[in-house]
DNA sequence: CGAGTAGTTGATTACGTTCAATCTTCGTGG
DNA sequence: CCACGAAGATTGAACGTAATCAACTACTCG
């Protein structure tokens, strides 16, 4: 349910942490599982130790604090299990599961998705890989939203508990932590602005230029990109119906804002969108 | 933005706790600024000691972790800053404040709201004696909504640099912080799901079993209560404008699900509510 | 190549907004 | 204490946006 990469806004980008291409799930190899995947009960049996080291990580910069002496960061990549992969559809976490690690989205995409009683669900988030998973089981100790992958993708595994104790440790590691949840706070609360004074318009604009910034931080194209999601989870995301969401596309396709084909989408007049 | 004590509904609540009655804002008595106020350079002019130590405030078990030895408990309360009064009308902060301090109310209500650019604005959360104000800051470092107190109120300053600290050296301190910045982000999620899936008759439905369920937590009767805020205010919470929620209450109650005297509501049928 | 899923577009409907009039409550000052 | 004015709340009527229902098209994948 969260974005760590956001509170990155407030602060300087590197030129080279932009610049980094995002590292494909293919270059990923396979291993066998740590000593903590097994004490955190947590690493599936497809569990796979990610050939790449965090300090090489393309993702790096989105998971690690700054300023780390070499000890601390070791210890840090002592403490992050072997990398999980998810099949596309594949849940990481359900809701009610223990929540017991953090999961950072590595390589791929996830929906996490509450679900009413009478059956509704809504998908309260998209999380490529930078993001961090599995803020919302800290205050219960259970996870409150499901996290399916949308693509084949991969996570990091931080058991949560090993992080809290590096937090008391280390104060760039606890102020990084604190910030990631209040960054996941900022981000909601930003959402349920857009779901509670937008119109449907408005919000697969914005929708869209968020999106655009999320990869541009990334490293990718902030003018041309593909939709991981399909028409319903972005109505569903966004509050709307999947028919509404193919409506305002084409309006914005009409107005010459966008070129999009299928979930290919070129964004033409970026402030045209901004300013809808 | 927080509500410390959403979490609890996970932990048993003692009887005793439940029982207390709130504290009112008349029974806090004022007294000087103490150093870490001016160190914090928060405490307003008009700042007041609250005459109560945390371990006699009604608010305690909402606030506090529990667990803590004599001398830990010791040290937070002189981490407290004295309290300061918020008239009707008030902020306690604003959208691009620096952040410096965690809130807990004491006594009183606050909303919080953020503003789009284009003016329009929207309460993102109603906050009782109890609640935790002030998380959003602590992705960016500054505040990223207004706090703005919707009746005379009391705050206690909790300098989050020296909370940090306290983290780092007690454990329980430490989860409780980390559970109340994840009870946040729970809370949201659900209003998320609230705006994005639900009709206008659900929402102030389930705005109405919410607060009902609060006000439990602290003591108060669940069925008869009074709003402190307007329609306005609770239509802006809710996605809706403020002749819906009129229009709903009503409809409340001629189906006989509630009896409201402007601002007096009492819930008649608390399962009919559920079900709507 | 065919089945099934995803996406687009049109027609109709329904829910909530908007605009407007009226009523109530509450705070202020005569 | 009551009168007054302002702000808040209720209710009605007309309107507009997005949902629903439905038909059709375009992809994707065994």
């Amino acid at each position: 349910m969260s974005d760590v990469a956001d509170y990155l806004e407030t602060r300087p980008l590197t030129p080279t942490a932009a610049a980094v291409p995002i590292v494909s799930i293919s270059a990923l190899t396979g291993a066998v599982m740590s000593p903590q995947a097994k004490q955190a009960g947590l690493a599936a049996p497809d569990a796979k130790r990610a050939g790449v080291p965090c300090s090489s990580c393309a993702m790096h910069s989105f998971c690690m604090p700054e300023g780390l002496t070499s000890a601390e960061a070791e210890r840090i990549e002592a403490l992050i299990c072997p990398s999980r992969t998810i099949r596309n559809g594949e849940t990481l976490f359900r809701t009610g599961d223990s929540f017991q690690s953090l999961y950072a989205v590595r390589a791929g995409s996830f929906k996490t998705i509450v679900m009413h009683r009478d059956g509704r669900e809504q998908v309260t988030g998209f999380h490529q890989a930078g993001d961090m998973l599995g803020l919302d089981g800290v205050c219960s100790g259970h996870h409150s939203c499901d996290a399916v992958a949308i693509e084949d993708s991969q996570v990091c595994i931080i058991p949560f508990h090993l992080l809290e104790a590096m937090c008391r440790d280390v104060k760039v590691v606890q102020q990084h932590v604190h910030r990631m949840m209040g960054g996941e706070i900022v981000r909601e609360a930003t959402l349920m602005m857009l779901l509670g004074t937008m119109s449907a318009e408005q919000r697969v604009a914005t929708f869209l230029l968020n999106l655009s910034g999320k990869l541009q931080k990334r490293g990718y194209s902030p003018a041309e990109f593909h939709l991981r999601m399909t028409r319903e989870e972005i109505g569903s995301y966004l509050g709307m119906k999947l028919e509404t969401v193919s409506r305002m596309l084409s309006k914005f396709q009409k107005d010459g804002l966008v070129d999009t084909h299928g979930k290919q989408i070129r964004i033409l007049d970026m402030d045209g969108l901004r300013r809808v």
